[in-house]
DNA sequence: GTTTGCATGTTAACGCTGTTAACGTTAACG
DNA sequence: CGTTAACGTTAACAGCGTTAACATGCAAAC
């Protein structure tokens, strides 16, 4: 037996699932429930209280994905990343195309490991510098430009940027993450070392 | 003499200016102008319509911003795509984050050069390559790994995940810059050459 | 066993949104 | 002088989030 409040999220969630975008009203949620509209207001402030708690769901299944992978590398959590994007648009769109007013902020919240999904993300970045695969630097400042490049090409494609192909947009998102690793500079003569 | 129609884009993006969010409507618009909303549809089709007119104008004032320099190098491009988004984070909004019907998609508009502000960072991607400062490598997937990463960290700027201080923001921006410049996994050793 | 109280719902309404249909006014032109 | 187009109005509809006031049923308390 499952809550109100949680009945109430599940149906948010699965009707931004359908239409992703703005499209979920309290209406809508209340009709699928087969309740009036001000009866949600029993449970949750206001609507965006529901949207947080739909957030906090989104943000528990962004940890399963990324925690999905047996060999937790960077490279491999950028795919899970991916594929929770795509899986998910609706999730996503709220989640992180969204002002909301409980965001975690950078650098505070990250740094005090406030975000479970950025730390999954951070202890795999600590752990390849430590095996020399990435270069040393600063941990949470490299996690942070690692996700901005993702973030940056996945809402660009769920904004309908790069057309309806998920494939083709995964191609191009691979090799834009390796070019983040490479980076875009030609490399300084190494002085010695 | 303006147009009307010259008339209510201005406003549209005054108001925009102001709460930068969707608190832009109709009536609002209608109001400034000293008229009633239902006037606004002799000149556009829809809300939308008047929006995609503010997104022409936003576009056009970016474009002023990045040519702007007089040394046009990719830099110095990031510098100003980040002033314009902190000067204008209204418009910045509708352009960048927000669906359109209208939206340039990757590659074809871009490939064909119908994006002036892009073509204007890929102008410069190509000539740092030819000057020996960016690796050779494709220019329009180059510049667009460039540019998602600028887009991920303003965007996640403008919807508050980094407090309001837009001077510590700045500082975070042109360091992940950096680190995409320099890439962030450990160089592999040149085999010769 | 009646009563109290809480959880849960309802109805009616307010003020906001985009948008339409139908109707009016004014100026220009042949 | 009559026609046409440009521009605006009023009234209305359907949708939105949200509030206030009112109902109901069930569980615990006296």
């Amino acid at each position: 037996m499952v809550s109100k409040k949680e009945e109430i999220v599940t149906v948010a969630r699965g009707l931004h699932a359908r239409h992703g975008d703005a499209g979920v009203s309290m209406r809508n949620i209340a009709g699928k429930l087969g309740v009036t509209p001000t009866a949600l207001y029993r449970h949750y402030r206001d609507k965006e209280a529901v949207m947080a708690a739909v957030v906090a769901e989104g943000f528990a299944l962004l940890v399963e994905y990324l925690t999905r992978s047996s060999t937790p590398g960077v490279l491999d959590f950028m795919q899970r990343f991916l594929d929770f994007a795509l899986d998910e648009p609706g999730l996503y769109d709220i989640m992180f195309l969204r002002a909301r007013r409980d965001v975690r902020r950078y650098p505070e919240d990250f740094a005090a490991h406030r975000s479970p999904s950025f730390d999954a993300l951070r202890t795999a970045v600590e752990q390849e510098m430590r095996d020399g695969k990435l270069r040393r630097d600063n941990a949470l400042e490299t996690t942070l430009t690692i996700w901005s490049h993702a973030h940056g090409l996945i809402s660009m494609f769920t904004l309908g940027r790069f057309g309806a192909d998920a494939e083709a947009f995964r191609s191009i998102y691979r090799s834009s993450v390796r070019r983040l690793y490479r980076g875009v500079a030609v490399p300084k003569k190494r002085s010695h070392r």
